[in-house]
DNA sequence: AATTCGGGGGA
DNA sequence: TCCCCAGAATT
């Protein structure tokens, strides 16, 4: 490695950043950790632009740790909705606690500390520990991996242990000899594979700005920029079917708990049948009342319920994709004739004027919201 | 080492 | 449609 980019990356990459880094971002230049870490969570995974609308009203509403870890875990579920991983928002909770309980409410500046608490890998301690405490702690996320793996032309993915190991080692030795340095520095690191040493349409290929590093770019001067990094590719994601029970009783719907390790664990849904995988032409339209129930709810006394219920009719079809799953949704609705009394802590009535009070999936939810404009409550299709 | 967790934006 | 993104936990 070229031991002269060892010395002169960071004060490069400062010195860039003063001209053409990010500023006035909500979560910038604070040095409060419940801040810094809040944020450094909401960011995962997550575009800039969404947490931008979304971080200031987190903060309003969780305003300190020791407010959170008062919470109930609903509300911040409740509060998380929309923004995904959702076990983000549980390990939020359960770090907050543990940071009330085991650090007497104040975060440890130690990265080593910080990566044992919940939610805190070691890039989201480095981070945090840059920012809000000045700690030479390196991060690696993706835009880091992208600038180190095209500037020391790393060959393999990125996802390979060696390959990884490697470039934390890169991303140890590039670090600013003074510690006071870290913020800007951590800060620059992310602009930079943010805004211009980007995925697509990195600056160096077409662009007339001039990258700081071009002459030191081991991917620039061998014309390899758009081929690194290198990952593994991914097999298409299967394909599943699921039942959804939309049970109406006058203005309220049936809104069952999803168990916390499932997919939208923790939010409230509709109650759903055990997922299956999609079998091509297979026949859906022969599911009786009580199938559904008790595919649905087997750990519920269904049959008062189901009795209740007319016969269920198909109402709709959502399709929707994750990241490693596509998944169809077979609204199945049914209306209930008065509201029987639940036992069952998991189930609920939720009168549709009041859905915003709850955390639900995105899809669900698109579809309630539909469902409270149509006067008299038929779904359309 | 591979898989599992959502959602939105862009090409 | 496919790829990408301020990753961590689980197996």
């Amino acid at each position: 490695m070229s031991k002269a980019l060892i010395n002169t990356f960071a004060p490069k990459l400062i010195a860039w950043h003063g001209i053409s880094g990010r500023s006035g971002l909500p979560w910038q230049g604070n040095r409060d950790p419940y801040a810094v870490w809040v944020s450094e969570i909401m960011l995962q995974q997550t575009q800039v632009a969404t947490v931008l609308e979304r971080y200031p009203r987190f903060m309003k509403r969780f305003p300190t740790v020791k407010k959170l870890a008062a919470a109930d875990i609903d509300e911040v579920l409740a509060e998380w909705a929309g923004l995904g991983y959702y076990s983000r928002a549980r390990n939020l909770h359960s770090c907050a606690k543990q940071v009330m309980t085991e650090f007497s409410g104040k975060f440890p500046s130690d990265p080593v500390l910080l990566e044992q608490l919940k939610g805190i890998g070691r890039s989201t301690a480095g981070a945090v520990a840059a920012f809000a405490f000045h700690e030479r702690a390196p991060i690696l996320d993706a835009n880091v991996k992208r600038i180190l793996a095209r500037l020391f032309a790393i060959e393999g993915s990125i996802q390979d242990k060696a390959v990884n190991d490697q470039l934390w080692n890169l991303a140890t030795d590039l670090l600013p000899k003074k510690s006071v340095d870290m913020p800007v520095y951590t800060q620059a690191l992310m602009d930079f594979g943010a805004t211009w040493c980007t995925s697509r349409k990195p600056v160096c290929l077409g662009s007339e700005r001039k990258c700081p590093f071009a002459k030191d770019c081991q991917a620039n001067l061998s014309d390899q920029v758009l081929l690194l990094p290198q990952k593994t590719k991914k097999t298409k994601s299967p394909e599943f079917d699921c039942n959804m029970l939309l049970i109406r009783s006058g203005n309220a719907v049936l809104l069952q708990k999803r168990p916390s390790k499932a997919i939208w664990g923790g939010l409230w849904s509709l109650p759903e049948s055990t997922w299956k995988p999609r079998v091509l032409g297979s026949k859906e339209a022969d599911l009786s009342s009580q199938e559904l129930f008790e595919a649905a709810m087997p750990q519920v006394k269904t049959l008062a319920l189901a009795k209740a219920c007319k016969p269920f009719q198909k109402a709709n079809e959502i399709k929707h994709v994750f990241t490693h799953r596509r998944l169809w949704m077979h609204i199945w609705q049914a209306n209930c004739s008065k509201e029987l009394t639940l036992s069952n802590p998991d189930l609920k009535w939720v009168p549709l004027n009041q859905l915003g009070r709850y955390g639900l999936p995105q899809p669900i939810k698109i579809l309630l919201q539909g469902l409270s404009l149509v006067r008299g409550g038929g779904l359309k299709n």
